[in-house]
DNA sequence: GTCACTGCAAAAAATTTGCAGGCGT
DNA sequence: ACGCCTGCAAATTTTTTGCAGTGAC
């Protein structure tokens, strides 16, 4: 059993609520195939296989595994709204080329974290989470 | 005349587009009322006063505005787009409050724009822009 | 049996577009 | 006159919701 469905499991019961077939699908496919999805392309490959799996159900899924700490919003893509993983994935940042949408994930360094740890407490906020992202021009889209 | 117009009327000029009174009306509005902004709340205030500047309208201008350099598209507050200035607002981090969704925001260090470079140089990255947004809880919202 | 869950289709919310007329140069 | 610009309303796109039936415990 992978952690993400220990602790989805762990967060639906927590709430009263169940593991059901389909969230399990749901859950899966976000874990199996992708990185950064929205929900309309995760539906889309999900009905590939199962088509009793509905557009609301999706939709409803998605904030219930933000909830419980699996998956949380992510930039935009072509102006859609996107997802990434949390679970089995280190802090990152993103290099978003404007020109061929690609995202490029770097580690973060410590001396980053340290740096934003030390902004926040100045201003005595409780971090939850940050967000780093820089938009530019990748090396590929840079030849062309 | 302030930075903002004089840049606007060059890129429109540029484009073979011209400033009309309600581009001028949305721009003034912008730069006038609001930090950070979403197309609705935008329109709504210029409604107040000039109800002849339809939301088609600022829907065609912000994107004008976007490209002109004034602008940029920022967080999402409660879920709606929004926008902040470039012009006339020095770079900053934003501290969003996850209780109150009041964002505070906070000169950036050079050592942070410094750390980003040498990351976006090794990736090989020709940076246009980034963002750096943290999240938590604020200090009046802990007190609660 | 109870209460949560689902698909469907309708509704809502946000944004874009076609069109016919208006305006600036 | 020409071409850009506008408001309006309709169309799209994305997400949410009401409802009646289904399923797990």
């Amino acid at each position: 059993m992978e952690e993400h469905e220990v602790i989805f499991e762990e967060y639906l019961k927590s709430k009263g609520l169940l593991l059901t077939s389909q969230r399990r699908i749901i859950m899966d496919y976000v874990f199996l195939t992708h990185e950064h999805f929205d929900a309309d392309s995760l539906l889309f490959e999900i009905q590939k296989n199962y088509k009793d799996v509905s557009r609301a159900t999706v939709y409803r899924t998605l904030p219930l595994m933000i909830n419980a700490g699996l998956i949380k919003k992510s930039e935009k893509i072509k102006d859609k709204e996107c997802y990434e993983h949390i679970i089995g994935h280190p802090r990152h940042i993103h290099l978003v080329c404007l020109n061929c949408h690609k995202i490029i994930e770097v580690e973060e360094s410590l001396e980053l974290s340290e740096l934003i740890r030390v902004i926040s407490d100045q201003q005595n906020i409780n971090v939850k989470d940050y967000t780093i992202s820089v938009q530019g021009i990748c090396n590929e889209c840079k030849k062309n």
